[in-house]
DNA sequence: AGCACGCCGACT
DNA sequence: GTCGGCGTGCTC
């Protein structure tokens, strides 16, 4: 959608301005940190509110802003007026915008852009220029004096206008500003702006009523009258399901208006994303765990700010127990916010509360399209839905208030979002709640480190659910201890014979399988094929990172380096191996022990578009599918009672990781996968392969006793404060140019060392490690470096970080390296 | 981000 | 001498 706008006037001198005008402060949606003051026009002031967005003025250019209240800043040099206020209702309640603030500040982003990314994608409009040659250019063609790049740029004009993107596009090479404004004083070019961006509005439909008085029905023909009958005894219709119902055309309609036999009527209408109707439930019976878990929180609803852990292992009904208190939320008048982790289609617990709640739900999900996302959104902020259901970006849905918040899988590393604004959606959650005086409720069979060192230092409240809902054991688990079988070759490498032997089984009895591994291909760590340890860093005790170009091992954290062609250090063994196998070659080795088996994979490689997914899901559930080979893509949200046997190909992919989470995860994982096996009547099986069976994480993971991993966990990350005893920030450094990005990375690590220098050391301090080119050194042909800051004292180490990024604006080459702050990170590749 | 202004090298 | 490259600063 484009339109013109007319760019006068925009701009007022000082003394011009009626002071009784109406200031208001915008945060534009560009990496600009300030806050800008405007003049709202007098015609515009009885729409310009708070969370609405509106055009302006910004430099030369016209942008999108957003509306944060009045003005705050009374004397800015020279204030221009708004354009345009582009929503009919706010995007957002003025009582979010603390909320932003506080991301802005936390995760050190500009506010404008922190509501952008907020907000469902596609509303933003930004001007562009438009270049349009004139006569004087068509002639100017036909000059010996033309330069080269001048003659290019003007055929390609000759093909008609274009902004300076598709210009530089189609010739191929960059075209400077200067350029056209030379070409703009001779009259060659004309440039225009125009505005563009995808917008998005409301749909609407039309409706058909009846209308006039009975008595002229006598005189109409059959198809007249019908349609009259129709809409008196049926109430008024939609215009498609009058078609639907009579045949009509909309010419018929158009006529039967004009003659005042009907009427018709737009509406706005919400585009549907609920593709299958989902039956409605009634609540199952609760188990005493679970009634005493909703008899200890409900009292909290309404009572102020307060965090509680609910820890349940899998299967023992967390979903219900969400319910419930859903359920209690809204009988007292409170909204309900509840976050899912990302998973391929949409959640079982999505569906639950679609089944429970109906028409009040709104879900907001990747699966949508952006006019889907975008009603679903209006939906919320126009009070029509009171619980919204979604990923992590729906922690910013547009309730004015909310009075409980839940998050289902805590512990899910697909709340941590990567790059741009990269927020953390649970820790947001606890922070929403605190603005709102609400209840949040973090639900988890594997809780994270961090809420559960939280809870063991006061800061929340706990609810358990120890036995699962049907009475059902957990599935046992059985390791396999892989070191033993190091000789082997080929297939029995990865699938030993006691796991072929139990997918044998498996498929003898008509049931499934499933076989998991965490494949990261590229992160290939070397493990002693002697005695199976992994080679670790003296420092960090992190696995280190095979780097090819200097052939050696290196830890990413600090640097530490050790030669590729070095002895293992536990055992002296010079056999080091890689480990890195991949999923795909899982699945050909399967096909090959099991040619009689209909084998999948699911990974995402193969699952790169929608519909595939749900043709492999449809196939499993089916039948359709004997072994399913997959990541953990497999396992989340989706429950298959055909699945009786989990294998897991090699449990020390995720131990051996590097990161210091690496234990965290693996634990997390195996017991999630644990709980995969047996949802039907027959129990599960889970064979793990492993290096490492002695492992507390693995142990811990067998048991599903998340308390005994935490105790032994929690002494390690002490010991070397790692979080939750310290605060991290990385500082990712990119550039196109290698030697520039390492030298702007070596400056940034030099000017660290200068303020430790000058700040001491206190209880407080800040390590820095680093700056070392990141593991992954080149993505997207840019060069990659990071430096980790890390301190106990969160307001020092911000502070240390924010000094840090003026640092990098002052530095030369500021403009070519680009410089990302990851507060709190997940992964430090 | 995107646009303008200002300072330097290589060409008529 | 100027044309046209790129580094620097600003946007209410």
């Amino acid at each position: 959608m484009k339109f013109k706008i007319k760019n006068d006037t925009a701009a007022v001198k000082e003394d011009q301005v009626d002071p009784h005008r109406q200031m208001v402060s915008v945060a534009v949606a560009l990496p600009v940190h300030d806050i800008f003051t405007y003049s709202v026009p007098d015609h515009l002031i009885p729409q310009a509110c708070p969370g609405k967005r509106v055009l302006v003025p910004f430099g030369r250019r016209t942008v999108t802003g957003y509306l944060m209240g009045p003005a705050t800043t009374m004397d800015p040099p020279e204030i221009k007026h708004i354009l345009d206020v582009l929503d009919a209702t706010p995007l957002f309640p003025e009582t979010l915008i603390p909320f932003f603030r506080w991301i802005a500040a936390y995760y050190m982003h500009p506010l404008g852009q922190v509501i952008s990314t907020a907000l469902p994608a596609g509303l933003n409009l930004t001007d562009v220029a438009i270049l349009t040659i004139g006569d004087a250019g068509r002639q100017a063609m036909r000059l010996p004096s033309l330069s080269p790049l001048e003659a290019i740029v003007l055929s390609a004009l000759v093909q008609g206008p274009a902004d300076i993107k598709q210009l530089q596009k189609t010739i191929g090479q960059p075209v400077s500003w200067a350029l056209i404004h030379a070409m703009r004083q001779r009259e060659w070019v004309r440039v225009d702006r125009q505005i563009r961006g995808r917008q998005i509005r409301p749909k609407s439909i039309r409706w058909a009523t009846v209308s006039g008085t009975e008595a002229i029905s006598d005189r109409l023909s059959r198809q007249r009258q019908r349609i009259r009958d129709i809409l008196r005894t049926e109430g008024d219709l939609s215009l498609p399901a009058l078609k639907a119902r009579a045949g009509t055309t909309p010419a018929l309609i158009r006529e039967m208006e004009k003659a005042g036999q009907v009427r018709t009527y737009e509406q706005t209408i919400y585009r549907d994303p609920f593709g299958d109707p989902i039956e409605p439930d009634s609540p199952p019976r609760l188990t005493t765990e679970q009634a005493a878990a909703i008899k200890a929180m409900a009292p909290l609803l309404g009572r102020g700010f307060k965090t509680v852990l609910l820890a349940g292992v899998t299967g023992s009904g967390k979903t219900e127990v969400y319910l419930r208190m859903a359920e209690t939320a809204l009988d007292r008048g409170l909204r309900v916010l509840v976050l899912v982790p990302e998973i391929a289609l949409i959640s079982q617990t999505e569906r639950r509360f679609r089944a429970r709640f109906g028409e009040t739900v709104a879900v907001l999900h990747s699966g949508l399209s952006r006019g889907e996302r975008y009603d679903q959104w209006r939906r919320i902020a126009g009070g029509k839905a009171t619980i919204a259901i979604g990923a992590r970006s729906c922690i910013f849905a547009p309730f004015g208030e909310v009075g409980l918040i839940i998050v289902d899988e805590e512990h899910d590393a697909s709340y941590k979002q990567e790059g741009g604004l990269s927020y953390n959606a649970r820790d947001l959650a606890v922070v929403r709640a605190r603005h709102h005086g609400a209840l949040a409720i973090l639900g988890s069979a594997t809780p994270s480190l961090q809420s559960w060192h939280n809870v063991t230092v006061g800061k929340y409240e706990t609810a358990m659910l120890s036995r699962r809902v049907n009475r059902q054991p957990l599935p046992a688990i059985q390791t396999v201890d892989l070191s033993h079988i190091r000789d082997e070759r080929g297939i029995h490498r990865y699938i030993t014979p006691q796991l072929q032997q139990a997918i044998g089984k498996t498929l003898d009895e008509g049931d499934q399988a499933l076989v998991f591994l965490n494949r990261r291909g590229f992160a290939a760590f070397p493990v002693c094929a002697d005695c199976g340890q992994a080679i670790r860093c003296n420092n960090c005790d992190i696995s280190l990172t095979l780097h090819k170009r200097a052939n050696a091992f290196r830890c990413h954290y600090c640097g530490f380096s050790r030669a590729a062609a070095s002895n293992c250090p536990s055992c002296s063994s010079e056999k080091i191996r890689l480990l890195g196998v991949g999923t795909e070659k899982i699945e050909e080795a399967l096909v090959q022990m099991f040619p009689q088996a209909r084998v999948a994979r699911m990974d995402r490689d193969t699952m790169s578009r929608k519909g595939s997914i749900v043709r492999l899901l449809k196939d499993l559930k089916h039948r359709r599918i004997d072994i399913l080979v997959g990541t953990q893509m497999v396992a989340k949200g989706h429950d298959f009672p055909g699945i009786t046997l989990v294998g897991v190909v090699c449990a020390d992919l995720t131990l051996n990781f590097p990161d210091f989470r690496s234990g965290e995860r693996t634990f997390q994982l195996l017991a999630q996968v644990a709980g995969r096996a047996g949802r039907g009547d027959k129990p599960g099986k889970v064979i793990l392969q492993t290096f490492n069976p002695d492992h507390y994480s693995i142990v811990s993971a067998k048991e599903q006793d998340f308390k005994s991993f935490f105790n032994q966990e929690i002494g390690f990350r002490k010991a070397l404060g790692y979080p939750p005893f310290s605060r991290m920030v990385a500082v990712r450094i990119s550039g196109k140019n290698p030697k520039r990005t390492a030298g702007h990375a070596g400056a940034l690590g030099e000017h660290c060392r200068e303020m430790l220098a000058r700040s001491g050391s206190g209880p407080g301090r800040i390590q820095v490690m680093g700056p070392i080119e990141a593991p992954l050194s080149r993505i997207a042909n840019r060069y990659r470096w990071q430096i980790l800051v890390k301190s106990p004292d969160p307001n020092g180490l911000h502070h240390f970080v924010h000094r840090l990024v003026r640092c990098h604006h002052g530095l030369p080459d500021a403009r070519q390296i680009k410089v990302a702050i990851d507060v709190d990170p997940f992964f430090l590749m």
